[in-house]
DNA sequence: CGCGTCTTTGAGTCAAGTCAAGACTGGTGG
DNA sequence: CCACCAGTCTTGACTTGACTCAAAGACGCG
């Protein structure tokens, strides 16, 4: 069920605030959703990797815009008023609330990271890449600012906090990309 | 259905770790969820008020331990294998789909919060109360303290900007436990 | 009234932000 | 194949906002 789509890097899977008539199934690639801040800052709230379900809101708009961060493949699945569905289909409602679950967690994990100091945010970032992504060689498919918007910091401090680690060698093989990340009690900085 | 159960100040509803076996619906009070972070420090993920629930993990145990910020009064819905009830009763999933959103948009809002400075994080803080109480002369049944581990501040700096906000007349009335908050363009800092 | 607790205020320090260069990368065209 | 260029990333010097430490002030309860 549903149908794919191919986008192209930084090309908007779907705009903030537009009605979400849909959920996403990334397939290969790397998803990012925004939102801007008070002060006109760029907010990175996730990133969604290939399994990952997205643009679930039970909600009539999307609070966030979605877009590339490198060529992707995403499963579009259409969801006429979803909400309404559940409420009478078993499965969906299962499905739905495993998905709403999975991004609550995401949420409340992200929600720890934010509490921590900058070199600890950084770190945490780097682990849970790596959780994700299930080898310590992680592919890094957003650049530095995106991690930095992400993380609530400035691109600067990434750098700092990415140069510490190294000389710590809590990592390696740190390139635009690409870093090797190693366990050592959770990265503490 | 379930069985009420009153709590005094800073009694534990539950605490972290403990097999989460129940869920909860606050009646009367204010109640607290607590974790700790990596350097000790307490964190607040969450206050709750009446009519929410809270308690609510799709997990085997409590990731939070839950305190009555005031004498409270709660009703305990024991819920054995929730999930798994999930699968089979469309009614249950969808009231648990219901509450898991409204954790998870508590969730959005508070990440939010925690990536603004210090007097927007307060006066966001003091907006949100205002909105959930219904009125804006706000009750706050929560100590100073208790405000900074929620936000991630110091209890210094939550004086100060209270002090602020006060010299702004953004709000008025402060005292211990009660603040008047006036909406004046969201109350930006 | 007196005491303990909570809150506010002040002064100095430190972590992260800002501003400004400089270095590296990858892609393009000569 | 190399030189160049634009964009990205790193590093350094300085500034600033939040934290720490310290003390004084305000409640609230017995």
């Amino acid at each position: 069920m549903g149908t794919e789509r191919l986008l192209s890097r930084n090309e908007k899977v779907f705009r903030k605030g537009v009605s979400a008539s849909s959920i996403y199934r990334l397939e290969t690639g790397c998803i990012r959703t925004c939102a801007n801040s008070s002060n006109g800052r760029r907010l990175i709230i996730a990133f969604y990797f290939p399994g990952d379900y997205f643009g679930l809101e039970l909600h009539e708009k999307h609070l966030v815009s979605a877009e590339a961060v490198i060529s992707s493949k995403v499963l579009v699945i259409p969801a006429k008023s979803l909400a309404a569905r559940a409420a009478t289909d078993l499965t969906l409602a299962k499905h739905m609330l495993a998905i709403t679950n999975a991004e609550l967690r995401r949420a409340q994990n992200h929600n720890l990271l934010l509490r921590n100091s900058a070199n600890e945010r950084v770190a945490n970032f780097l682990f849970d890449m790596k959780q994700r992504n299930g080898r310590k060689d992680v592919a890094l498919f957003m650049s530095r600012q995106d991690i930095a918007d992400h993380l609530s910091l400035t691109i600067e401090t990434v750098s700092r906090a990415l140069t510490k680690l190294k000389k710590k060698s809590a990592i390696s093989r740190v390139t635009r990309r690409h870093v090797t990340v190693h366990l050592r009690k959770r990265l503490a900085a």
